[in-house]
DNA sequence: GCCCCGCCATACACAGGTGTATGGATACCC
DNA sequence: GGGTATCCATACACCTGTGTATGGCGGGGC
């Protein structure tokens, strides 16, 4: 037999999150067009024998997808910021911070993009990415009230909070600088 | 012969552009990937014939895609606008209103997000991108320079500007409400 | 030790897209 | 009105990916 080409950890067995993980990674580098079955087989180590086991499409693997993405609220709502720290002002100052921190933000910024891109032809992520942008916005708003705005105008902060904060993973500064220190002092106050 | 595919004016000979102008359709509904030469062809109402005439390769129509998006700058920057409105906050109250507006907008917006996920395996697309986001960024924040601020205030200004113009297009708002007469508002002052 | 079951490999038929080679049609030139 | 150039159709070989059917291999229960 081949010896299973050398992949990171490769468990004995392979189990559909471990798809699910594997289908992330190719949503990121490259739309959902390039999450494909047989591509994903070779990058784990395996043949699709392995895949159509555990779905029974390439479509179950895309709405699986969805699901655990939906799940995790990608981003940071209700994440370990609400944990840590105490107030609104703070909570919002650490999100903007977030896209600029760890390459695992990075990942989730892609797959981020990926998915709405995907949202415009798809119904279901269509419904995925609504589901988010509501969650997330209301979020926003919440503590925007806490901090002492009227509901209106704590939701119009809210839409510019949430444009900041997608617009460092799409617009490309010319260096990687930090404009999270920025926005935070025109969206939250010096 | 089969009757060629009824398709909207058909010029008599198709040219390059024609190409490019059916494949920023496909880009926008789909993706790089969808951008295919067989597809393409069918909706065109022609062979492939056709295409290899014109291009020598799929990727010529890809680098063909970028050079002519880069020619237009996309979105807004040296339109009409520029030409139409006279003082800086006038022209960036229009700008913000961009989205909402037409449905060729809309296309627009959809070739824009398109273009920056395809950026992020395309070395090329990426440059197009890193220097679109440079030319804009400049120019907002010339406008709001000449609305009196400093540079560097300017700059920090010009990026929420355009964040809250891209998040137009990628947050998807409950219903079709109209933002921009608020980001307007916090951006720009009542 | 046998059997069954979870997990994967192998092999097949098929669909769709790419690129090339070559021929055909049409218009234009003089 | 024959020749040439432009533009497209047709036909071919090839590749990649999908889904299915079937077989193989190991381990746990008893």
């Amino acid at each position: 037999m081949p010896p299973r080409a050398a992949v990171q950890h490769a468990p004995a067995t392979l189990d559909a999150p471990a798809w699910i993980e594997a289908a992330f990674d190719a949503l990121a580098a490259g739309g959902v067009d390039a999450v494909r079955v047989d591509p994903l087989a070779k990058k784990l180590g395996v043949t699709r024998g392995s895949f159509y086991w555990h779905f029974t499409d390439r479509a179950a693997l895309h709405t699986a997808m969805l699901k655990e993405w939906r799940k995790r609220q990608s981003y940071q709502v209700g994440s370990r910021i609400e944990s840590e720290a105490s107030d609104p002002e703070e909570r919002l100052r650490r999100t903007l911070k977030l896209p600029n921190s760890s390459p695992r933000a990075k990942r989730a910024a892609a797959i981020e993009i990926a998915i709405r891109i995907w949202a415009r032809r798809d119904v279901e992520a269509g419904k995925a990415v609504r589901h988010i942008d509501r969650v997330r916005l209301n979020y926003y708003a919440k503590l925007y009230g806490e901090m002492g705005f009227k509901p209106a105008e704590a939701r119009k902060r809210a839409f510019m909070f949430y444009a900041a904060l997608m617009a460092q993973a799409f617009i490309t500064t010319d260096a990687d600088t930090d404009v999270s220190e920025d926005l935070a002092g025109m969206l939250l106050g010096d």
